[in-house]
Parts: C-alpha cells; sequence; structure tokens
DNA sequence: ACATTAATTGTGT
DNA sequence: ACACAATTAATGT
C-alpha cells in the first residue's frame, strides 16, 4: 500500500463511519461522487446571518456553536451541532433558497462534508434515508431549541451558566476550557461583570476552577 | 531575561 | 452599567 488515497475513497470512508443511516446504496454513490471533506479550523465562521447557503454541511468530526445575532450585534448561543449532525438552519434555507438566520462558527476544528445544495431537494424526493436524516434533524433541533428558551426565559443567569457549561462539556467531550468571561457572557448576551461574579459563585462552590483564559469543571461535590 | 504592552479579571459604586 | 485596579499573558528587545 502506498497510502495515497482518493479523495473520493475518503469521503466513502467518513460516509460509512459517520452516516451509515444513510443507507441506499444509490444515495451513497450520490454523496460519494458530490461531496468534498473540508477541513475548517476552530473559529471559523462557516455560515453567517444573511448569507445564502451553497453547501449543506455533514459535521464528520469536532463541534459547530449555533448562535442568533440582533440589530445592535448583541449575540446569543442557540445550541451545538456535533459529529454525524446537520444544521437545521441550512436544510431549512435551502428548501426555500433564502438567507440564513443564524450563524454558525466552528467551536473546534471541525471536518465536514460539504454537498452542494440543490440536492437537498432531490435526495428528499428520491431516498428515504435522507428524508428521514431531514426529519430527524429538525426534531432534534426543536426540543434542543425549547429546551433554551426554558433557559432563557425561565432561569436565572446563575443556572443559565452552569447549564452553559455542562452543554459546552457535553457537545466538547472536555471539561477544561480556553474561554474568557467576556465570550461566554457574548454567548449568553449577559456582560461580562455578571459572568465574572457568577463564575466566582461557582468556584466558591467548589464546581470549577478559574484561572485567566481557562475554566476547569470539577466534578460534582456532594453538598 | 527583562521591560513593555495589551488583554483579562476583580471589585466598589 | 461604569470606572478603575490588579493580575496575567503575549510580545519585542
Amino acid at each position: 500500500m502506498d497510502g495515497f488515497v482518493t479523495e473520493q475513497q475518503q469521503v466513502e470512508t467518513l460516509l460509512r463511519e459517520r452516516f451509515p443511516f444513510l443507507s441506499e446504496p444509490d444515495l451513497q454513490a450520490e454523496i460519494i461522487a458530490q461531496a468534498t471533506v473540508r477541513d475548517i479550523p476552530e473559529g471559523t465562521v462557516i455560515i453567517d446571518i444573511g448569507s445564502y447557503i451553497h453547501q449543506i454541511p455533514l459535521l464528520v468530526s469536532g463541534t459547530i456553536k449555533v448562535l442568533r445575532e440582533d440589530e445592535q450585534g448583541n449575540e446569543l448561543l442557540l445550541y451545538y451541532l456535533n459529529a454525524s449532525e446537520t444544521c437545521a438552519m441550512t436544510l431549512s434555507c435551502c428548501m426555500k433558497t433564502e438567507v440564513s438566520g443564524v450563524r454558525a462558527v466552528a467551536e473546534e476544528d471541525i471536518r465536514i462534508l460539504a454537498v452542494p445544495y440543490r440536492m437537498m431537494d432531490i435526495w428528499m424526493h428520491k431516498y428515504q434515508s435522507w428524508k428521514n436524516f431531514v426529519m430527524q434533524t429538525f426534531q432534534l433541533r426543536f426540543e434542543e431549541l425549547l429546551r433554551t428558551i426554558d433557559n432563557i426565559a425561565f432561569k436565572k443567569m446563575d443556572e443559565r451558566l452552569l447549564q452553559y457549561l455542562l452543554d459546552k462539556a457535553e457537545a466538547t467531550h472536555r471539561n477544561d476550557f480556553h474561554i474568557t468571561h467576556h465570550e461566554i457572557a457574548q454567548d449568553l448576551n449577559s456582560s461580562r461583570e455578571v459572568i465574572s461574579r457568577l463564575l466566582k459563585q461557582l468556584e466558591r462552590l467548589g464546581r470549577i476552577r478559574l484561572s485567566r483564559n481557562h475554566i476547569e469543571l470539577l466534578q460534582d461535590q456532594p453538598v
């Protein structure tokens, strides 16, 4: 073996590993023919608000964070996307050819399979498993969104902050983050001072350890 | 290794 | 929310 792998072989492998539920051989063949592998570094804006979608990203590895922004530039974290998932907003835009209402940013270095957006509609009609995938994506995101709304509407900032840290840990499979208080404040649409004080509280409670540019989640201490 | 600068964090009002 | 102090990281010399 000389280790040389064509892009198509690579797509095929990733598809089998991460999206085995897209099961029709014809569909797989079409994806292999159409998709390109793209490695994207942390922090890259994949989809921005107001922009048209050209490709559907099938997330192979890493985490994408999806956020909303108002006219004044205030941000709010909506949810995370993980491997084997895709972006519901993107799919929704593809169906109606409308601009994105959210921004998607690579939370870590990520790898995606990029599929031309027009395949969305075609495959929906042609392949049951693709349709299921799309429907399940919507359902999952809808539930996730309800949870987010509950948090915003009914929970105090201290609870939201803890939830934010736990969600982040789950999404990235890490219990320590390289992040600043300011960045958290942006995600939660709060102010840096409030976040700093609440983080300090959490540290006193023994839930986290703080240092500059770094937060570590500690195991839950029994009260 | 040291000094300078910039960014981050802490705190009182 | 704002102002400012204190601390720490990044950078250049």
